[in-house]
DNA sequence: AAGATCAGCAACCGCCTGACC
DNA sequence: TGGTCAGGCGGTTGCTGATCT
């Protein structure tokens, strides 16, 4: 309990704060040479002066391949909303089903924004002016998300990321499906992995155009290419999409059990692909 | 022009969990 | 079976830049 991890000792001299140009390099480059083995033994391998844990969070927040980073879309709004509702503040699950997003973007999304939103929302300040009692500083922001979310495109560019589950997925899931998973040796194996591209053989099915897109996209940067899996249990199309995504969402929000399967948003920051489970990504690949 | 305020974001901290011995 | 270790997660803090007064 609170015990302080080996790595992160004062005996050994690692650095805090904020990671340098040469920092986010020399780790990016090791990773994508190597891979993820052993955390704890990668400050050393890659020659910088910081803990594990802080290169995995450096990793995972800012310098994965995957992230697509920028403003999040309206369509991510609303899942974060609904899958918060659903999950809690369990980020690293909500992560899991927005691809290109960290738990990190996410919380700090959801308690910079969201909840004071939601909170507006409420009925006793939703009794009219919630948004002209907003400071100036915000109504003014040229570039609150408010506005930017409904006018602006999401980043095109858009790296596949596949779902792949955390130790606390695979236990929920074989609950839920009464089927043994992955071992938790898979996830840690899975972050390493990913520049080489294994782990996409458990990759859901994506949209036909959306794969190929991501499939070249992969080509470019030498990723090995994401299996075409065009199989979709969705029935939504792009001119649907309004209703499509209420009533999406509102299944998802009503029975939480359909959150043991998983979801993509497309590349171009639109509505959500095909539903597919994990299991049947398993099955498929 | 300068200080105050605010939002966004990166990173740290403490704790939990599973694997290994 | 219990202890240790490492990975992972959620909560929180602190810094930075933009905007307002």
């Amino acid at each position: 309990m609170g015990r302080v991890h080996p790595c992160c000792s004062e005996e050994k001299k690692v650095r805090k704060g904020l990671w340098s140009p040469e920092e986010d390099e020399r780790l990016a480059s090791h990773i994508a040479r190597f891979g993820v083995s052993c955390w704890s033994s990668i400050p050393e391998l890659a020659g910088l002066q910081r803990c594990g844990k802080s290169c995995r969070l450096r990793w995972m927040n800012y310098l994965r391949p995957d992230l697509k980073r920028g403003r999040f879309s309206q369509h991510e709004e609303d899942l974060i909303i609904a899958l918060h509702k659903a999950l809690g503040n369990s980020w690293s699950q909500i992560a899991a089903r927005l691809p290109g997003r960290s738990d990190n973007e996410i919380k700090n999304f959801w308690n910079a924004r969201l909840r004071k939103k939601l909170r507006q929302k409420e009925p006793s300040s939703a009794s009219s002016t919630a948004g002209s009692k907003e400071p100036a500083a915000i109504r003014n922001r040229p570039n609150s998300a408010e506005d930017d979310d409904r006018t602006k495109p999401a980043p095109s560019v858009f790296t596949p990321y596949p779902f792949v589950p955390s130790p606390r997925d695979h236990v929920a899931a074989a609950a839920a499906a009464g089927a043994s998973g992955a071992s938790s040796c898979d996830d840690s194996s899975a972050v390493g992995s990913f520049v080489a591209g294994p782990a996409m053989a458990t990759c859901p099915a994506v949209p036909a155009d959306a794969a190929a897109d991501r499939n070249a996209a992969a080509a470019d940067s030498g990723v090995t290419p994401t299996p075409s899996l065009t199989t979709s249990t969705s029935a939504c199309t792009d001119d649907a999409r309004g209703s499509c995504d209420d009533g999406f969402l509102r299944a998802m929000v009503d029975d939480p059990s359909f959150l043991f399967g998983d979801f993509y948003l497309d590349g171009d920051g639109g509505h959500h692909g095909p539903i597919m489970s994990f299991w049947e990504g398993h099955a498929f690949s």
